[in-house]
DNA sequence: ATAAACCCTATTGTTTTAGTAGATTTATAA
DNA sequence: TTATAAATCTACTAAAACAATAGGGTTTAT
């Protein structure tokens, strides 16, 4: 199941993107626009922001905005700053590889040969999507 | 992430499809070849058998085993009785389709475009995988 | 009598999804 | 220059759900 977390923070990034300008725009603004309580976006909009999605200005008339071209974001990058690993175990991941404990041998493991298929096929989708192109 | 009872039931289903008859194998046997706690591995394997892919047999040379050929045993139905849907959101889950209470347009979600490609692709893989296939 | 699956319950730990309280920064108006 | 309001930022807490077992007793086949 994909986490409340990326789907707000895929959301607020789509909101974001589809604005005429790249004025910044408020937390709340956005929270109410896509039914998210407005606390926990606040730190969704950060962790973008601290991982160079977006940019934010403090104060009267301040809020967040994209500092790149929609087209520039590749899902790959959301979804790993998002969600954490694409792989759905630590075995088969590219980014968060970690060896199972209990597994002697990887290459003979039906889960490891099912599993990188998965991540395979999931990471073709990733890359071949932009920001742009899921507006 | 994979959950654990995915990951062990899994390799369980291999365990019990590699073996050269389809003599009742006991619980602690699968247990320890695939280190697995035994408690645990317990209750999925019921799981497993409730949902028609295993027998069983009490007593004394009791144990499990499989009641169909590993070809004919479809990723897609082993992963929605483990891991339950194989979509990432209930909005693009075939079986166990779900509307989004925040969401009032699907057509034009970024979240539901994205996903459904997800879907599409992992299911693809899962089409094509059955237990015999990852052995 | 014994060995196995079966069934029920409780516990522990982690992750998710927030809520609360306040500090800090900035723009604007007095 | 000062006050005020509008914002983000930071830290702490907490409730709820979920994951992963552990324990102990029951049933059934040999």
């Amino acid at each position: 199941m994909l986490s409340k977390k990326t789907k707000y923070g895929l959301k607020a990034l789509s909101y974001l993107a589809s604005q005429p300008d790249r004025q910044p725009v408020q937390i709340a603004e956005i929270a109410k626009a896509e039914n998210i309580s407005q606390k926990f976006l606040e730190s969704i909009l950060l962790t973008l922001r601290k991982n160079g999605f977006l940019g934010s200005r403090k104060g009267k008339g301040g809020g967040y905005y994209l500092i790149k071209d929609p087209a520039d974001i590749p899902m790959t990058s959301v979804m790993r700053v998002l969600e954490g690993p694409i792989a759905m175990v630590p075995c088969v991941s590219l980014n968060f590889y970690e060896k199972c404990a209990d597994c002697p041998d990887e290459s003979r493991c039906s889960v490891n040969k099912l599993m990188l298929q998965v991540r395979d096929s999931a990471l073709e989708v990733y890359r071949n999507n932009s920001l742009a192109d899921i507006l």
